[in-house]
DNA sequence: ATTGGAATTAGAATAATTCTAAATTTGGTG
DNA sequence: CACCAAATTTAGAATTATTCTAATTCCAAT
């Protein structure tokens, strides 16, 4: 795992949520001759440590994030996402399951502000036709 | 959308959760011309429609569930899953978020028990291997 | 009957990811 | 240092899930 540190690292001071495709392509800067397999090999063997996170929304290919406690954000129309940090559910979770858990993912729906934007233009530009 | 109403049958009557394939195999005893490419196009209808939900963990294909609110129990080491019934955290994330949320997903991994059942096998061997 | 629009079909195409086998690197040992 | 074994990387083929495209079929309204 060479290369394991130097993608935690991009993982870690990335502020967007990267896919492999993004990573590889961060890596290459250092690594020109790093191959894509090498990536997913990494990813998956840090994913396995538990040293990263991995976020699938439908639609979209995964993305890799920092193992630190916290929650998301997903635009459910274009998929972008944000880091949201919110009180920990673990123990109101294990007292309404009844057992231990060993964690858990949380995903909020929304709109970001730029597809608020845009649904509105098009919502104004329905309103405004002739009917 | 000819088979939109036999394939939220499918959905509903279904304990587990079913991928496109198993739904496209179920719908296939009713109508055995239907063609895979059909289901797709169905449940993404249906899934535009929030008529079903689509769930996705990585490594596994996407699988549908009826859209009733209902959290769910991912096991971390095959992927099934297990419905749940927790109390709504709606209002709980719209205070701590600060705005008007559309929705939310939540999944608690655990150990379902055959899984449990093989991680303590598989421990015990260890455990009792000659050092 | 005829037509138009929507849905379905077949199968090719794409995208993401994994697999396989060969080559390379690494670390330990004489 | 030289060698070996194990682990990792590489290249590229393969697989899987899903979408796309174009042709066909279905159905409802003339």
């Amino acid at each position: 795992m060479r290369y394991a540190d130097t993608i935690l690292e991009i993982i870690a001071s990335s502020h967007s949520h990267m896919t492999a495709e993004q990573i590889f392509f961060a890596l290459k800067q250092q690594y020109p001759s790093v191959v894509l397999a090498t990536v997913y090999n990494n990813l998956n063997s840090l994913y396995a440590q538990e040293k990263i996170r991995k976020i699938s929304v439908a639609g979209y290919p995964d993305r890799y994030d920092k193992n630190t406690r916290h929650d998301h954000l997903v635009c459910r129309r274009c998929g972008s996402l944000l880091d949201i940090h919110l009180s920990d559910l673990t123990q109101e979770l294990e007292r309404q399951t009844g057992f231990a858990i060993e964690g858990y993912d949380l995903k909020i729906r929304c709109l970001c502000p730029q597809c608020r934007a845009k649904e509105q233009a098009a919502h104004q530009a329905y309103e405004s036709q002739d009917l």
